[in-house]
DNA sequence: ATAATAATATAGTCTAGACTAACTTTAATT
DNA sequence: AATTAAAGTTAGTCTAGACTATATTATTAT
């Protein structure tokens, strides 16, 4: 029997990018500045100083001024989630040659609409396109005439 | 050579979501009416006069005063354009048996999501799948794992 | 240690998009 | 035709989430 890891949490739309983006921060560089978070997700640092306070209220992070945010682990099980859809997603429509510089874009927003089966088809058909090279390269041709 | 139909018109998310569902009302009942549209989005009667009054003013809808709404040329693009993404992706999930009551409810929001790239490969990937039982089966069993 | 710079915070404003309550217009019933 | 019910509108409020301008704190360089 697996634990019941999949906690329906959930934040708002803009909560769960900024969740994203904290988490990306502290495994790439051990921290999430202000800074950082406003440029990658292209808004105003007030802003992001304004919605981290939000985020603190609604327990999604722990926030002290001046020193940093860190994620609550409901902040932290949210910010998982996410980034797990997201990699999916990625992972699937690579499978089809998609250029990977964008691939990343393409897919933006879809991930904080992906219902457990929603998720569960992708990754169980990611595993079996992965040995059907042949499938793979006919869907490739077939959209070379739809692009 | 095909004419450019693919306009890259996009409203906001509330709007497509109008949109979609005046133009479902409309090709169903032949006219939308504020109470309907209210209804099937589960919004109260005086937020849809706001927001059509406003999608007017955009050029999406024309709206006269307790006449109705018919949809512009540019919104009914954007609406054939999501109703478009919504069917891909119902039909596509559709072949892994996902309960057909549901899919709809789990595909919600992504449509508003799908880049011209990401459509492509999802329709193009429908074409090949829809000859591949055997290999459906095996999705639909590893999926059973994950539920 | 002080001055300059970078990061963060506060205050106040704006817009989208929802709500309720109250009013008006249209449609249906008698 | 008058009344009632249903549909639609208006007015005013609220919240999320963005913005700019200004102030404060931390950090770095001298």
């Amino acid at each position: 029997m697996s634990k019941a890891v999949t906690a329906a949490l959930r934040g708002t739309r803009a909560q769960e990018d900024y969740l994203e983006q904290i988490l990306t921060l502290i495994e790439d560089k051990g921290y999430a500045r202000v800074v950082d978070i406003a440029r990658n997700l292209g808004i105003a640092q007030a802003s992001v100083t304004g919605m981290i306070q939000r985020m603190d209220t609604d327990g999604l992070v722990t926030y002290e001024k001046y020193r940093g945010v860190i994620l609550t682990q409901a902040g932290e099980d949210i910010a998982r989630a996410i980034v797990r859809r997201h990699e999916s997603l990625a992972e699937f429509f690579a499978l089809f040659g998609l250029d990977e510089k964008s691939i990343y874009d393409d897919i933006e927003g879809i991930e904080h609409h992906m219902s457990q089966p929603i998720l569960a088809t992708i990754q169980a058909l990611t595993g079996e396109l992965e040995r059907q090279p042949a499938l793979l390269e006919r869907v490739k041709k077939k959209m070379a005439g739809s692009g």
